[in-house]
Parts: structure tokens; C-alpha cells; sequence
DNA sequence: CCATATAAGATATAATGTATCTTTTACACT
DNA sequence: AGTGTAAAAGATACATTATATCTTATATGG
């Protein structure tokens, strides 16, 4: 499924690049292919893990982290905190901005679903912490569960 | 704050334990203590060294791992997963199941309120996610922000 | 008092992440 | 093309969080 769209992802984060006027070397596009291609979202050892795979030019995890850290201020990758894992952007082909991003981790395939909870549900969260004393609240959310698949098995 | 209730709050739990059949031996109530007087959500490394300061029996930090996986698995503790760091429940001499969680954290002081999201904001949540293809979501969120003091400065 | 199960101690090591310094590369300008 | 500058990458060390495993101690029931 993930491979279908993965080089018109790739390239379309190129354009963005090229019109942010920031560089998309070599080295954070190995990394950004990888989570394009991954199945499922990955440890940054995991991503160096895979580069090297794929190339005899070794990938550094340091290098993996500092990229990352890169290809997340520029919203192409999220973390996901309570996995410590990273997983690419569902919206890297879109056109607006993606600051909001929640995601169904599934705790049996690891499985993630990258959604947008309706400004409904997220005015009813944001009652409630106003209520406890938070009035600002990050849209990142992450929920664990069970996918659809493993819930039958 | 946290210092009020905390003797209550331990013999309480010990109660519990008592009616459940399990011990709450000198180590755990190190553990526990140190948790309930803590201002704050800490780590596991971090139990140890309160613990270590408050006595001169050496907590190594290998124990309170498992100090903690039993403390959770009693529910009088939690595990912050976008911390990494546990807090004592909020509900230690409460009398009723709490498998729910919800925490806001701020991100500028680290404060943790533990609050419970009413059922619907939970029912409109179930629904996105049933839509997305997960039928079982997990009642353990956890909500980044500011709080209302840090939100002003 | 002894057997057994549970808890705790001790040690090693894995996994994840940060800090820092050096070297290389890209790019603008001459 | 040559050079200066800044960004990126490489390299190394180390900090933090966590698990695995084996041994020793302690509590409890018979």
C-alpha cells in the first residue's frame, strides 16, 4: 500500500524543499524514503538499520537523529512519543499544513493510522482540560488500541 | 499539596493490599511514598535517588523497575509513556476501580493533573477511531500543553 | 522448623537519545 | 575556476531509560 504513492511523496517533498528554499540532500532523503517505504513506524536505529541495507555508504544513527530532527521541524515526519518510534507525514502530497496530527497505534501489529479528530471531539478535550487548569493543549495525540484486524484474531 | 493527604493515601493502599491478599513490603512503600510526596511525575532512575537520599539502604534502580511494574499492575501507580517517568494515582483512597486515565502535562513546568475525560469525549473519540478501522481504543490518554500559570508567563 | 514461593540484590547489557568536536560539502561571490 | 562561509555529515563519547538473568534473602503456610 505504503509503495504506490512513495516517489511521488518523495518528490513532491522535494518541491516543498526547493520552495522553502532548504536542501533535501541525499542523506535526509535515504532517511525519508525508509519511512516512506516502512510498513510501520520505526526506531531511529531501525531507519539506520534499513539505510545500510539498502546502500554500502554507511548511515549513522547520530546522523539519522540529527535528520530527523530536520525532517520534523519541516512537519515531513512525526514522532511518535509514546512509541519512540517515527513514522512519515499521511499528508506529504497535500498541499496545507499539517501541525495537527493524531494517531491510532495499534498495540498488537503496531499498526498506525494517522487521522484528524473532528473540532468537535477536540473542543470537548479542550473543556475538560480547561476545567483542570490547561488551557492550551497540543493537537498531538496519541491513542493505543486494537486494530480492526487484530481485534478478530 | 501532596503531602497532606500522602500518610492517609499509604495506608489506604495498604489496606488495599491486605484485602487483595498481596504485600506491600518496606521497599514498595519506599517506592510508593516517594511517588505520592513527589511534586511532580519521576523517573524511575530518579525514585532511586530519592529514595537513596531518604535512607541510607541503597535502592538500586533494577529494583524499582520492578517495584513499579508491581505497583502498576495494582493500579496505584502510572506510567507517563510520552515521559517516560511514573506518578502515583490519583486515587489511592478512593474505593472504586480506576483503569481509566486521562493526563494533561505541561510542557513548560512538567505538572501533571490526572483528570477524567467525561464519557463523551470519549464516545466521539471511539467514533473517529471505528471510523479510521480501530474498534477498541485504549481509556490511557495523555494530553500535552501549558498550564494556566505557565501559560501566562 | 522446613518447604516453597515471592521479593530483593547484583551484574550485565540493550535500546534510545544528547553533546560536542572535526571534517566535508554546497553555495554565493569574486 | 578559486575562495570564504554556513550548513551538513562524520565521529566519538556518554547519558538516560529499560530488560534479562542469576543469586540471595525473606515471608508465609504447612
Amino acid at each position: 500500500m505504503r509503495t504506490v504513492n512513495s516517489e511521488k511523496a518523495i518528490s513532491d517533498v522535494e518541491q516543498k524543499c526547493a520552495d522553502r528554499g532548504i536542501r533535501l540532500t541525499r542523506r535526509r532523503k535515504e532517511v525519508l524514503r525508509t519511512l516512506v517505504l516502512a510498513e510501520s513506524a520505526l526506531s531511529a536505529y531501525e531507519i539506520a538499520e534499513q539505510c545500510n541495507a539498502d546502500s554500502n555508504d554507511p548511515m549513522p544513527a547520530m546522523s539519522v537523529y540529527r535528520i530527523l530532527d530536520f525532517l520534523r521541524d519541516q512537519q515531513f515526519v512525526h514522532r511518535l512519543e509514546t512509541a519512540n518510534k517515527y513514522i512519515s507525514c499521511s499528508h506529504l502530497s497535500c498541499g496545507h499544513d499539517h501541525a495537527q496530527s493524531q494517531f491510532l497505534i495499534c498495540n498488537e501489529c503496531r499498526k498506525v493510522e494517522e487521522i484528524d479528530f473532528s473540532s468537535e471531539a477536540f473542543s470537548v478535550m479542550e473543556k475538560a482540560a480547561s476545567a483542570a487548569g490547561f488551557s492550551s493543549i497540543s493537537p498531538q495525540l496519541e491513542v493505543r488500541g486494537l486494530c480492526d484486524s487484530c481485534e478478530i484474531n
